[in-house]
DNA sequence: CTGAAAGCGCTTACAG
DNA sequence: CTGAAAGCGCTTACAG
């Protein structure tokens, strides 16, 4: 194998030295590094007689940084489900990334079947120059050590850490909208069956579905908690016969099973309930096509997730990045009039 | 930002030079370059205290591993489809790189809009250590360039370039296999209706077509190139007029074509023709569940090119790695016994 | 206006 | 048994 062509071999040829050949392939300007033109003209011809192509390598060496970005996850970061939530996010960072000029690196090694940040101690995500997380599995005790150690990195989600940069979808947005959507048909009960956890995106969905109905006209916030599927059947019968017209909850998995026990009683929707996600696929194959929820811009996010890392790459001491992308609303089939309101008394469709 | 920790670091704090904490952290043994146990031991709590990780551009441009495979695709890596063809590929290249402990690195840069492996003519795959690469739009000239150079890569897909290692799936058995299947139901009149390419993979099916009606009782050949949509229309109905009962084709997309147009002139499938795919998802949005097939082990082609890989990487002076995995028959709802065959005629179903 | 030198962070002969 | 030194191929102050 022959050896490659270098720079010293260009600048011994042009009779001139390493930088200004540097200067010139990398077509700066003669204003830090002068040179002639003349001895540019030479330096080319030199280049190109001797088919000289610098090696990136040793660019990103000498560059300091390593043009790498980092994706972390803490699962498998290819979906084994190609359908998968995670999905979008992923091609949003490979677009980013390449139009950014980086490659991404791929974390996938594990310790002992477990990914994890810290292998051994030592933080590997510094083989990139920076990182993009997600997933909602993830340790916080390691993000928080990431911050401490001032490596760059953003986390895709809505994460309340200290110092810590992230991109997320406007949950709390996206809910309002879409008790705004089930208000305008007439509800005027609309219960919200969630999930027992606190994180932060539960928060900003109470947050939204408190608001929301704060301008619908101060309506009644009815909240309760489902913790197992047996919950579920009860709470929402249970609302049901309470006056209930209009039900909402997180994911299109439970809106799907609210669907087969509302299907279970007799009930149609949304002829005798509305029904609607916060968030979710709009077509599941549970739920069906139709859902109404909101929508998660996955695909921005990633590209967003990208471009905040590179900010942070840009100016290593400014403040954290925190950005909250819209969630617009999804109408589907599975809200109509209330079930006790005669047509004459229905509102028009709202626009 | 605190500035990374290096080889320097480590070795002041262990007390020792850069040599040894190269060798110790590398794992070599203390062969060439002899150290202590206690050295050995200083060193990595040295490194362990720092949170030391080496740099993967310093080490490349030294002449040592990174412990990065890379992957390279000619078009986006996380395909926009999230049903691609190539997604399995992806998941059996992370499980195997996981497992063999090496990361993964994506190379997703483009040289003005598109993706190549000389980018300003250097290969751009040398920061990893060896690379799996995939997809159909590949330019053998830099895949030749690639074996000159003797970069380790496997490709994934049957492609003759020499001395170039591969994964493929056994097109030619699996078409074997559908031939076979529809041999079974006592069809003596098969029909090919291939596509105008004559890449490898289409001479595999074409083998695989010509040993299948070897098989069955040498069977006549009748293939019937088609180039467009309205050769297709044409080619299919003439056939049948010929007496031709069943046909094969590759892909889905081209099945479902069939499917249409037989539905258009009032035919069905299998009642009145029995139809097959060479490959093609088992379940398309178009052809409708059921194509009788084959399958093409994707996942377990993406685990092979990488432990492949790391045969290669384990001895660079080896011959090329060729690998064909089987690829078995799926059995749908598109293959019966012919139109013509009485009840009482009609074989049994095949085991 | 131009060139010699240091440095990026590693690896690997080579000298003690 | 161990360490000082050269080298990978660039970039970028800095000195002339």
């Amino acid at each position: 194998v022959a050896r490659r062509v270098t720079l010293a071999d260009v600048a011994d040829r042009a009779g001139t030295s390493k930088s200004v050949v540097s200067a010139v392939v990398n077509g700066r300007a003669p204003g830090v590094i002068r040179f002639s033109t003349d001895t540019r003209d030479r330096v080319w011809s030199a280049a190109r007689q001797l088919g000289y192509v610098a090696n990136p390598i040793a660019r990103r060496l000498a560059g300091g940084r390593t043009q790498l970005l980092g994706v972390f996850t803490y699962l498998t970061v290819f979906p084994l489900d190609a359908d998968d939530f995670y999905h979008p996010f992923l091609t949003g960072v490979e677009e980013a990334a390449a139009s950014r000029d980086f490659d991404l690196l791929l974390f996938t090694r594990s310790d002992a079947g477990r990914r994890t940040i810290y292998r051994g101690g030592a933080n590997s995500l510094q083989l990139a120059d920076g990182a993009v997380l997600f997933g909602s599995d993830e340790d916080r005790a390691e993000l928080t050590r990431l911050v401490t150690e001032q490596y760059p990195f953003v986390y895709i989600g809505h994460r309340d850490i200290a110092g810590m940069s992230y991109v997320a979808g406007d949950y709390a947005g996206g809910t309002r909208a879409v008790i705004g959507e089930i208000a305008a048909h007439g509800h005027r009960k609309i219960s919200y069956l969630r999930g027992s956890h606190d994180l932060e995106i539960a928060a900003d969905r109470e947050q939204g579905y408190l608001d929301g109905l704060r301008a619908a006209g101060d309506l009644e916030p009815l909240i309760r908690r489902v913790d197992t599927d047996r919950d579920l059947a009860a709470a929402f019968l249970a609302e049901l016969r309470r006056g209930v017209t209009a039900v909402v909850t997180e994911g299109s998995e439970r809106a799907g099973q609210i669907r087969r026990i509302g299907a279970d009683a007799g009930l149609r929707c949304p002829e005798d309930y509305s029904l609607a996600g916060l968030s979710g696929r709009v077509y599941d194959p549970d739920t069906g096509p139709g859902l109404t929820t909101f929508a998660i811009p996955r695909h921005e996010m990633g590209v967003a997730a990208v471009d905040a890392l590179c900010e942070l790459l840009a100016d290593p001491g400014r403040e954290p990045i925190r950005l909250t992308l819209p969630c617009p609303l999804r109408r589907g089939t599975t809200v109509g009039p209330p079930a006790g309101l005669g047509a004459s008394e229905r509102p028009g469709t709202p626009t």
